[in-house]
DNA sequence: ATGAAAGCGCTAACAC
DNA sequence: GTGTTAGCGCTTTCAT
């Protein structure tokens, strides 16, 4: 690679000043034809590029987001992160992008190397540990040096911020109740979630909606199922516990695990039991039975949560508006793997 | 937000000079301990952050890497992206990541954006555009005034640099044997992608395994379909054309695609109709019946390109090594799609 | 032990 | 029209 070229070279070897390098490049009318016909052409000869770093740091900003996902092997934090991409791109922002895995110690220290100026502001959605384990002093720390947040889906109520949420509480009623509706008295729920406020808000719903049309709680039919346990074996447990004839799926691995499970040991879908799924993901609509599931408008999460944050940056320190929680709508996509109404 | 603090402002409120802020704070011997102990106590109470951006100016270097990729819907990239993950954050880089949706502008105008001391280097795995239309002189250019690039599986050969690619042509006579193994002789390939140079490989491995074999090759039993026409439409076209025992998919929505509508004019599969699909993608796992697939060891590919570029990076100008493409090898992953041997 | 000055690459206010 | 200067935040060499 060779050497960048810079304005000091450009005006070296043209003798002039800096300045009028800068100005000429900039097609000001303060240079004259001439003296800028000369300075163009040679910088396009020598293919300069204004070095966005000196830029960055005499502007102070980055034109740079900062995105913390807990994984990509999750079609909803794919579909997010196409409308982020979609809408940074269009508002001329680069995405510095970091997986937290669901790790509270890769979240941390990522945040701390962008405490300094290295982005405008960060989207997250918060890792599993930091939500179980209610640790936030790094997002306030980010917030107190390095510029605005907004959290999207798995958010945190002690931080205040700019919030994109679904609302888990209606739409896990709303399942729930589309299963009593075509018969089902029986409804479990199953998840690999389990310390997070989305599924806790998921699972009131469900109750809420059994409640309403007289169906006692059973807590022995919520199965959140934690790595250090075999998820086949819990499966088999609550298939043996009683008769089920329905289950919800907290997002699209356990969905698919279950009714595989289900399936081998002979149950019939859905005459025998129904599967509704969180997030419209790419399995459902290929597996047998296709699956009835929870559509989340993730991309459109990803671009609200953008606009927002990019808003706030932009914003100027006087027009700072109250921090807002945006509860997105959901949609249940009718498949096969529930009854017919 | 609180405007950052400063050495300055430190130097400024604790009467000593900026020099001495940033040697106190680097705990130069050069300081007395005295000294270093106010300035510490004052910058840590302050929550001081040293700029990045005014380091990147003064090191010209920004230990951020750009990544390219045409799409994270589709587990292959996200399996490699996953791989860079790690690998750049264990070595302390930053991932700018851009989604070119397989488009040639959107690739040209990154690299535009990028080609200024933005990144220190860049992973690419090129748009089908790009590759179609032999364009890459945007790729020529960042490596002539930005830094170095390593390819990885979309690669272009009028580019000198490292690339990292599968052996394309031996993966697929390896599944072309295993399906005649198996007993399959019209044997047609599927996919939706056409013009990249892996597609031509892939191509050459099927035929040159029929060749082996004593089967005739018919180019009607290649199926590339393009965007503009109906995929269903094509592929019950060619069930149609002929007696077809054997379909490889070229990539994982092909494949699935494929066997949903054969199954659903009645195949038996694998009895009738046997499947092999590209990428070691989740579909396949979970479809009924589950399907034999090519694992091309995605994560590590990641992690080798990612390797190469860091190596490249920060290797001397004097020990610059001849630039190398490395092919990892790949395996196919038996399920239930083929018969068994 | 502390500080002044130069410089990374650039822009902008202000001379000339 | 063109150039000088200062400054963005930092490090480092070279005084003092």
């Amino acid at each position: 690679m060779k050497r960048k070229i810079t304005l000091k070279q450009i005006a070296e070897t043209l003798n002039v000043s800096i300045a009028t390098v800068s100005k000429a490049l900039k097609d000001s009318h303060e240079i004259s034809v001439k003296t800028k016909a000369i300075i163009k052409k040679y910088a396009a000869e020598h293919n300069y590029r204004p070095n966005t770093v000196a830029l960055n740091l005499l502007n102070r900003q980055t034109k740079t987001i900062a995105v913390i996902l807990p994984t990509f092997h999750n079609n909803f934090f794919v579909k997010i992160f196409n409308g982020i991409e979609e809408t940074a791109n269009k508002k001329g922002y680069k995405l510095i992008v970091i997986i937290s895995n669901g790790e509270l110690k890769k979240e941390v220290e990522s945040i701390a190397m962008l405490e300094n100026g290295t982005v405008d502001g960060l989207l997250i959605s918060l890792s599993e540990e930091s939500q179980s384990q209610q640790y936030s002093q790094h997002l306030q720390s980010f917030i107190d040096i390095a510029g605005p947040i907004v959290m999207f889906d798995r958010v945190s109520d002690a931080i205040t911020c700019d919030k994109i949420i679904i609302d888990d509480f209606n739409c896990a009623y709303n399942a729930t109740v589309h299963l009593i509706k075509t018969g089902c008295k029986n409804i479990a729920i199953v998840s690999v979630l389990h310390d997070l406020g989305i599924v806790k808000d998921r699972i009131s719903g469900y109750k809420k909606a059994l409640e309403d049309h007289n169906i006692p709680i059973n807590d022995k039919l919520i199965k959140l199922i934690k790595k250090e346990y075999d998820f086949e074996t819990e499966i088999k447990t609550l298939l043996d516990y009683t008769t089920i004839d329905a289950i919800i799926g907290l997002e699209e691995f356990s969905t698919i695990e279950t009714m595989v499970i289900a399936q081998s040991r002979g149950y019939k879908i859905p005459e025998e039991l129904s599967f509704v799924g969180y997030t419209n993901g790419n399995l459902y609509k290929y597996v047998t039975p296709s699956v009835t599931c929870i559509n989340q408008h993730a991309n459109y999460i990803g671009k609200k949560a953008t606009e927002k944050l990019i808003a706030r940056i932009e914003e100027k320190e006087t027009d700072t508006t109250a921090f807002e929680t945006k509860v997105i709508k959901t949609n249940l996509i009718y498949r096969n793997s529930t009854r017919k109404l």
